[in-house]
DNA sequence: ATAGTATGCTACATAAAAAGTAGCAACAGG
DNA sequence: CCTGTTGCTACTTTTTATGTAGCATACTAT
């Protein structure tokens, strides 16, 4: 078996108390589980797009990622390929501000600070 | 070598091109970073107490993990343990809706699941 | 029907990361 | 000195991810 899945209300990786942030930072702390999920939202993609514009993620492990963000109602299967649910949706518009917030974050390293 | 510190502008776990989402999401995409900002917008907490409060975070990768965000600026040591930097809890800001989110996320499990 | 092409995977070997457990050096209080 | 806490490091085992190959299905054109 490769992995469980991470559900609400199930032990989790690390957590045994089946509260659903925890199973939410299991699902989406897996590699690669963000990153799908940004690039759904720009529309669906299939498995061989998804695996391009992810630039190097194995076969493996994006069935993987696939196979545990459509069991949880994120991602689906439909017309064009692999895309965002309505409640994909909804997460990703809770993960978009991390797009403008990434850039400010990366000015800090351009000019400043190594490391403290 | 453990791992490399996720950076904005520089390559990262699968991504060459230095985008800062990627480095950002490689950041938060290894296992209980996004646990310990969690716990530690609660207050600065010492590096026992955050190994208690994440259940079965092995030292090693708690230690690694805040080396990482010490490294990219959101943690910090200081008085009380390790704590959230201003740009720490700027993600925070962002981090919180998720809590919510996957309250109602977990409820439409709670009907055909057990548990919870 | 056949060859070419794309798609969605699976298989397997290797490498990297995390878990789990033990224990040490530094410091504080008594 | 003894006891307790803190922040780690070392080490072994287990789990996850990478990297590469290739197969079955489906479609398209010849």
């Amino acid at each position: 078996m490769p992995s469980s899945i991470p559900r609400p209300g199930a032990p989790v990786r690390g957590s045994t108390s089946g509260k659903p942030i925890m199973a939410l930072f299991d699902l989406l702390g897996r590699s690669w589980a963000l990153g799908v999920i940004w690039q759904l939202s720009n529309g669906p993609m299939t498995f061989r797009q998804l695996q391009e514009s992810c630039e190097s993620v194995s076969p493996t492990v994006l069935n993987n990622r696939l196979k545990e963000l459509r069991e949880t109602g994120v991602v689906a299967r439909g017309d064009g390929g692999y895309a965002l649910t309505p409640t994909g949706r909804e997460l990703f518009v809770l993960l978009k501000p991390f797009g403008a917030w990434s850039i400010r974050w990366a000015e800090r390293f351009s000019g400043d600070e190594p490391g403290a």
